[in-house]
DNA sequence: ATGGTAATATTACCTCGGTAATAGTGGAAT
DNA sequence: ATTCCACTATTACCGAGGTAATATTACCAT
């Protein structure tokens, strides 16, 4: 297969924010992204007209024009970047072991008893489905 | 306090490699950094020298010279690099849910039971010390 | 046909991580 | 005193993410 490394993909700032409105709404234009994103100092059109044909140029995006103008849709999944990054902090920074990331998690609060409750429950249905 | 923003911590691979030889060993001089990073292309020496001077200018480091060589030390916890890292793409990749980011530990296969029972140690631990 | 409008295309620049060659410096050995 | 050695300091460059002004294009309305 010809898949890139999900270890290699790596996504700034705003191609991150970019991809996320582009995932949310299946697809989407330039303006579209443009009214989505607002982070204090938001980006110019052009900025993000820009980071787009980027985007599209490293083949994590693709359009169709519609009436002259350009619909952009995700070729790569919410999830496989979400694998992807997720595994490369994993090793680079846990040591590979998901314990450690837990373990920070639960340091921060962000995992409690309800937390690990939904992954028994994620755990025994994933083994169902197996 | 002047603490930086834990999410404003970004740190290249390189760097990061750096920062843990130097969390690993407590102190680390330009060699010993060399001497353990060994990742096919190996970084020139004078490389490693301008990476660490360029930590130490962003506050991620300090020296002492010893004997005319300069001794590293990591002002900043790897604690600390670990929640800002993870806290930031919670944020930016998983709507800063927890239980986003699990499942996708989940569905990778990197938590199974065994962890969970691990996860709950953990969070008995964390209470009894409040 | 022509001017306005709404889109994309082009171009240029900044910052930062990464890379490394080369220059400088100062103690040690002869 | 001179050379060598083992460091650090300086300098320069590349690629990529980010930023945005400006140019171009092409339809549409008059």
């Amino acid at each position: 297969m010809l898949k890139k490394q999900l270890s290699e993909i790596r996504l700034g700032r705003l191609e991150l924010q970019i991809m996320n409105v582009v995932w949310d709404r299946g697809r989407a234009t330039v303006h579209d992204v443009k009214d989505v994103i607002s982070r204090g100092r938001k980006p110019a059109y052009s900025t993000i007209l820009t980071m787009m044909r980027k985007l599209e140029a490293k083949g994590y995006l693709k359009h169709n024009v519609d009436d002259r103008t350009y619909v952009y849709q995700a070729t790569i999944s919410r999830q496989t970047v979400r694998h992807g990054v997720l595994g490369d902090i994993l090793d680079r920074l846990f040591e590979g072991s998901p314990l450690l990331l837990l373990n920070s998690l639960v340091e921060q609060n962000r995992i409690s008893e309800e937390e690990v409750r939904e992954i028994r429950k994620l755990i025994r249905k994933r083994r169902k489905k197996k």
